[in-house]
DNA sequence: GAATATGATTGTAC
DNA sequence: GTACAATCATATTC
């Protein structure tokens, strides 16, 4: 009770001085203490009841309320009440740390150019993952766009329904304070109960941000999965790419194992990246391997092709000049893989009997050699190749793997001994 | 729209 | 770390 004048002061209500409740109650305050009892009696119902009653009707009853002789009473006894609960819950009142979640997103967003200055963080998030899909550069600035498009459409929704939550916010704190100052007329409100509870209501619209936040969180990972995942933006390689990686496939087809080195340079002259060459070769031999008869007329074609083109190579003295096996000694020579076209030796002339292999010097032999292992593999033309000693079956073996190959082709040296393991496996 | 082709990913073995 | 095998997801073909 000795805090009352300052509690009532600082409400500036202008109570102090008035007696409180309790003495009205006590019996101390005269003989007519039972009537008091009757009078608070009918306050506090009043009071409980006016919910119930019409605006017009609690309007009034409040003006007669506040009017009432008891009200000062009454007055002091809420300030007494307030103060002991603005104690109990002082403790709770203390500052809170950041929450990491909303940290999270806040850096996230930051991150991803969604909140803080524009700074292309879009361009630079999508050009960052393209790299890490290993994409090719050309293609994925349409991509890029659209994706900074999209970006920029999340980050105009998000700014814009960020900016009405904090009108909102403002408004409603505003409008809370107002309430909060009017009602200190008539109940016991403190300034610090009112910034209490701006506290509240800033928190409640915090979290409210945070849901914002995450949703656009959200929207920011999808977009990116979507534009990112490399499986979603799939493209087949060019005709090209696709028959440099064939006509090497079909060419070392008894050892289909590109070094690093014929990797990367299969990858630069595809304009594709070395794992993606990887993969290709992967698939290539996985499927190669399971269906070799749907293979063999590409086989043919590829075997024949690179053939004519080692045969024209060769009557220019120069050698074979694909991208290397990791065991083909000697075959450093520049890359080309350029077809000479129509000078297609047919499948018939390498049916084994017919043709010599020495006549066209040591890079055909090699072709030859695939090529036989090409027509082996299918079956067509074993026996004839089973008779004709030139041609050892390499590559495939009855378990359907190259590893055990004792012969890797090579451009350059067909005839390697049987210890020759290729690159791929050599780690 | 179904069938097929194809590039990428994943799990496993070495 | 690489290759294989299975699988996924998309592209292409019919």
């Amino acid at each position: 009770m000795d805090e009352q004048p300052r509690l009532m002061h600082s409400h500036g209500v202008g109570m102090a001085g008035h007696p409180g409740l309790a003495q009205h109650m006590d019996g101390t305050g005269g003989t007519d203490g039972e009537g008091r009892k009757q009078d608070i009696g009918d306050i506090l119902q009043q009071i409980m009841t006016i919910t119930d009653q019409s605006l017009d009707e609690a309007q009034a009853r409040k003006h007669a309320l506040n009017c009432h002789r008891m009200k000062p009473a009454l007055f002091s006894v809420l300030c007494e009440i307030k103060e002991k609960t603005v104690l109990s819950i002082r403790g709770a009142q203390e500052e809170e740390p950041p929450d990491p979640q909303l940290m999270r997103l806040d850096n996230m967003l930051l991150a991803e150019g969604v909140s803080g200055p524009e700074k292309g963080g879009g361009s630079a998030a999508a050009a960052a993952a393209a790299a890490a899909a290993g994409g090719v550069g050309a293609d994925n600035s349409a991509e890029h766009s659209d994706y900074r498009a999209k970006l920029s459409q999340i980050r105009q929704i998000y700014h814009t329904e960020l900016e009405k939550y904090e009108q909102a916010c403002n408004e409603f704190t505003t409008h809370v304070m107002n309430l909060l100052r009017e009602q200190s007329r008539t109940r016991p409100i403190s300034p610090k109960e009112i910034e209490r509870m701006v506290g509240i209501i800033h928190r409640k619209f915090s979290s409210i941000q945070m849901q914002l936040k995450q949703s656009t969180c959200e929207a920011v990972m999808i977009l990116r999965s979507r534009f990112l995942d490399a499986r979603r933006k799939r493209r087949n390689f060019n005709k090209q790419a696709t028959e440099i990686l064939n006509e090497y496939f079909y060419s070392h087809l008894s050892n289909p194992y590109p070094s690093e080195e014929a990797k990367e340079e299969l990858a630069k002259k595809c304009s594709i990246t070395v794992a993606q060459v990887s993969n290709w070769f992967g698939n290539k031999r996985i499927r190669y391997k399971k269906n070799i008869g749907k293979f063999q007329e590409e086989a043919n074609m590829y075997a024949a092709r690179t053939a004519v083109s080692a045969t024209s190579v060769s009557a220019h003295g120069s050698q074979a000049n694909s991208p290397s096996t990791p065991n083909s000694a000697g075959s450093a020579g520049s890359f080309n893989m350029s077809n000479s076209g129509d000078l297609f030796m047919s499948v018939q002339s390498l049916n084994g009997d017919s043709y010599q292999g020495a006549q066209v010097g040591a890079n055909v032999q090699s072709q030859v050699d695939t090529l036989r292992h090409v027509i082996s593999q299918t079956g067509g033309y074993s026996d004839s190749l089973a008779v004709n000693q030139m041609y050892s079956p390499q590559g495939i073996n009855a378990n359907g793997g190259w590893q055990d190959a004792p012969t890797p082709s090579s451009v350059t040296s067909p005839t390697e001994g049987p210890g020759s393991v290729h690159s791929d496996t050599s780690n």
